[in-house]
DNA sequence: CGCTTAGTACGATAAACACCGTACTACGTC
DNA sequence: GACGTAGTACGGTGTTTATCGTACTAAGCG
């Protein structure tokens, strides 16, 4: 079997906001959800980049859990991307402080709410 | 109806939450939405207190109006007294940057979205 | 190819929400 | 007491949202 067989793998691409369309309304919206929230403080403990979907272990449904990502990443919070089978999300974290100079870190640091809704 | 004795003012009082009982969530849901966003920045400008509900001309019926005001006040970013027939509000500043440090600053430098939803 | 893993698409459902109009209460004034 | 003003309560409507299960696609592996 020819070792060129295998060409550039399908590049599943995600659309996302730009820096400039990145809305307040839509952003606070965002973080406005315990799980969303939880999704977020995660990747900021783990800043070294990339996390996987499946990483979360969110007390939801894999179908709830991607429409969470998709919220977040719709309103510019997050940004994602394809590798091999796994969805990796990141943090857009110098976008966020661009145009929102201070709220993911005020975000960030304000005490969680007693666990649960 | 119980005929309350009129001694002096009817005092009507309106419920807050406790500063230690605010909620991330709820605060940031609060904000989320254009109409109540507003309010607050108006509140803001005129940080000399105290504005009735009929003062900020907002683009909605009075119900839908006082459904606004009330979610902000019990999700604690506003107070609210009467004083005669009106029911003035203010920003709950100082309760709001000792639980989240940061968060209304960077909420109200954060760019307007372009008007509109 | 068949199998597994990771995630998405697509309804469907129930709850929450923004909004309104009408009826009401509280206060001030005549 | 009668009237006007400021706001609330209530009931209703249409939209959005959080949630799920099932069916699907994409990638990797044997």
């Amino acid at each position: 079997m020819p070792a060129t067989a295998r060409t550039a793998a399908t590049v599943r691409t995600l659309p996302h906001p730009a820096p400039e369309e990145l809305r307040l309304e839509g952003v606070l919206h965002a973080l406005a959800d315990p799980i969303r929230l939880r999704i977020v403080r995660t990747l900021a403990e783990r800043r070294h980049e990339n996390l996987a979907c499946s990483a979360f272990e969110l007390p939801v449904s894999k179908s709830t859990s991607t429409h969470h990502f998709r919220v977040l990443r719709e309103s510019g919070v997050i940004r994602q991307h394809y590798e091999g089978t796994s969805c990796l999300s990141r943090l857009r974290r110098d976008d966020l402080e661009d145009r929102f100079p201070g709220l993911l870190t005020a975000v960030l640091q304000a005490p969680p709410s007693p666990s649960g809704k």
